[in-house]
DNA sequence: ACAAAACCAAGCATTTTAGTCAAGTATTTT
DNA sequence: AAAATACTTGACTAAAATGCTTGGTTTTGT
C-alpha cells in the first residue's frame, strides 16, 4: 500500500461523487471543474475505479459516474488500492530471496507494516469521511462557486 | 506522510542498528552488507537520520553509527519523516487558496487522513519491530551467513 | 442527425526515486 | 606523522511516476 498524490486524487474524486450521489450520474466534466483536477486525468483514474467496480458509469447525454454501492460500503483503501497498481518494489520480485537465498529484512517487516495501515485505512469509509464537518464545509463552498460564478468555468478551463 | 520504498530502506538500516546495537557502533558498510544496501545511498539516508538526532555517530576507526536513543523510544514514524522531506505536494503550496479562493476538498481530508498515518506509526518502535518473530529468525540468519561465509562480503563488494 | 458524454491509447514534459561517483574532511591507531 | 578508517558533500544519472495533452471511438438521449 502506497500513499501517493495518485491516491488523493482518486478518494478525492470518490469524494465528490459520493457528496452529489443524489443528483444522479455525474461527469468527469463536473468533478474537473468541482477539484481541479484535469479531465484525462480523472479518465486514466476512473477507468480503474471502473475496472475494481467501485463505480457504474452511463454513457450519453445525462450520463456520468455513480458510486456503485452506499458510501459506507466503499473503503478509503478500496479507492488507493484500486488506483495504485501494486509495484513490487522489493528486489525480490515474487520470490523472497533477495539476499543470501533468504529474504531480507525488509521484507517480512514491510509487508505487515504494510496490511495494517491497509486495514486501518478499510476502516475509514467515503460515508465516514461526508459526514466530517471539514469536508461538509468546503463541500458547501464549492457548491456556492458553482452556482454563483458561471463564468469561473471559462476562466479555470482557459487558465 | 508519505511511505516509500526510501522511508522502507531507512527503517531496515535502523531496525539493523537495533539488532546490532550491543556491538556497539556498527559501520555503514556492515549495514549495506547485511541488508543490500548501498553505501552510498545509505550515507544519504544516515546524513538525515543524524540531523533529526535518531543516530549517533563516532568517527575513526571502529567507529560507526549507534541508535541515539532506546529502540522503543525511537518511533516508525520519526524514521519515515527524517528522511522523507516534506514536499508540499498539494497545489496550495503553503497556502490553502488552491481553488476558488478557498481549500480544496482534498486539504482537509489528506491532512487528516495523514495524520492518522502519522500516529499510527508512531504506536511503533524500532523496540517493538525488534521482538517480532520474523525479524528474528532473518535476523539470525544473516548473522549465521555473516559468520559462516567471509567471502560473501568481497563477493558483494566486487559485483 | 447531433451533441453529450463515456471510453481508449499514444505520447510528452516534468519531477521524483533510488542510487552512483568523486572528492573531500575528520578521527584515531600505530 | 602517516595510514587506516570513518563520515560529508555535492554533482550526476537511469528509471519510474505524475499529470497532462491530443486525438480519437463509441454510445445514447434529444
Amino acid at each position: 500500500m502506497r500513499l501517493t498524490t495518485k491516491g488523493r486524487y482518486a478518494v478525492t474524486a470518490m469524494l465528490d461523487l459520493a457528496l452529489h450521489y443524489k443528483d444522479g450520474p455525474i461527469t468527469l466534466a463536473d468533478i474537473s471543474q468541482r477539484q481541479g483536477i484535469s479531465l484525462s486525468y480523472l479518465e486514466q483514474l476512473f477507468s480503474r475505479l471502473r475496472k475494481q467496480e467501485l463505480v457504474d458509469s452511463t454513457r450519453g447525454p445525462g450520463g456520468g459516474y455513480r458510486l456503485s454501492r452506499d458510501s459506507h460500503d466503499i473503503a478509503v483503501a478500496d479507492v488507493i488500492t484500486a488506483v495504485d497498481e501494486k509495484v513490487e518494489t522489493t528486489r525480490c520480485g515474487g520470490l523472497s530471496n533477495c539476499q543470501d537465498d533468504s529474504q531480507c529484512l525488509t521484507h517480512d517487516l514491510w509487508t505487515e507494516l504494510s496490511a495494517q495501515i491497509h486495514e486501518f485505512l478499510m476502516g475509514i469509509s467515503l460515508g465516514n469521511l461526508v459526514e466530517r464537518q471539514g469536508v461538509q464545509e468546503v463541500a458547501a463552498r464549492q457548491e456556492k462557486a458553482e452556482t454563483n460564478f458561471g463564468m469561473s468555468k471559462d476562466a479555470v478551463a482557459n487558465s
